[in-house]
DNA sequence: CGCAATTTGATTGTGCACAATTTAATTGTG
DNA sequence: CACAATTAAATTGTGCACAATCAAATTGCG
């Protein structure tokens, strides 16, 4: 008992080369990589790309709703907004309505920069190899991981149940 | 000719809820997320605990070798390895053959942390919710993804075909 | 042997992710 | 109206990713 027990079984659990952790780890600094590459000449970082993605399809909005549909937080959005201003793609005006919001409005240089976006997201769907039906299922199972996970975040610490 | 042609069509190109990297990126954060819950209670991120996983696999190993099978490079692992150190999980030694080289050794309570971390991955692979058949495949592709993506960027920036 | 080239880590600097805290503006309630 | 609660950003601090640079040890070659 507390025996070191079935030690083949045991040991592939822990194996990195079975852990999809590793793999989603891995895909993702791959694609960092490529877009460092893509982005280099638009003199944009991936999640700085991001940003301007959302914002030359919707148009200008107030950091909160930009945290909201790309999942980042002020202490991540605060800084990369700025530098995108130092950069003069956006500008940040905080809104005549609540002052307590920042509209990021998109410049006219920040504008046309999408044209020069424009061969980005063709240039990445070329380098995966995968044809567009591969693409979206590949995407669809990521999100449907996403959002188990998320939930499993969420309910695993529940942990603290005495309080009080 | 250098038309603004096919607005629409063009448009697809940069809508975000069509990009695989970002769905990619959502999850790989959100893998992130659960990590830093299961691994709160053994005191390690996720890349620290995937430098566990390499030494609890393959014993002993310079920080060469970490850096090879994680792809990290030094500017990651040297403070990553000290903070190991400093939490009493691993020793650093210069190689008595090499002294460049700098062997990072498990100490006996590193090497006790791996029982702790067996339930780790039960409890990741039981959050996908997806059954191990279907990791499999998934683990595959985005394998198979990242090979494209590496390959990619290594082609990628001689570009500048009219140059001269 | 002697010195240039290579190899291994470490360091420096920039940028992102995220937790925790802080500040200012707004809203709700008595 | 006054004040507590809430909300939006910003700030602070830790850690990772990666490029670029540096230093020390080793190797190879003439």
């Amino acid at each position: 008992m507390t025996a070191t027990e079935t030690p083949a079984a045991e040991a592939d659990w822990l194996r990195l080369d079975q852990q999809i952790c590793f793999s989603l780890h891995a895909a993702s600094r791959a694609f960092n990589g490529l877009y460092r590459v893509l982005l280099k000449d638009l003199g944009l970082t991936y999640p700085q790309y991001l940003v301007m993605l959302v914002l030359w399809e919707r148009g200008d909005l107030p950091v909160k709703k930009l945290g909201e549909l790309l999942r980042l937080d002020s202490g991540t959005l605060s800084p990369l907004v700025k530098r995108l201003e130092a950069a003069g793609l956006v500008r940040r005006e905080r809104s005549a309505r609540d002052e307590r919001s920042v509209d990021v409005r998109l410049t006219g240089q920040g504008a046309a920069l999408r044209e020069q976006a424009l061969r980005v997201p063709r240039s990445i769907a070329a380098a995966t190899g995968f044809d567009p039906a591969e693409i979206g299922e590949l995407r669809a199972r990521l999100d449907r991981l996403t959002s188990a996970l998320d939930a499993a975040a969420l309910e695993e610490p529940p942990a603290p149940p005495d309080r009080r």
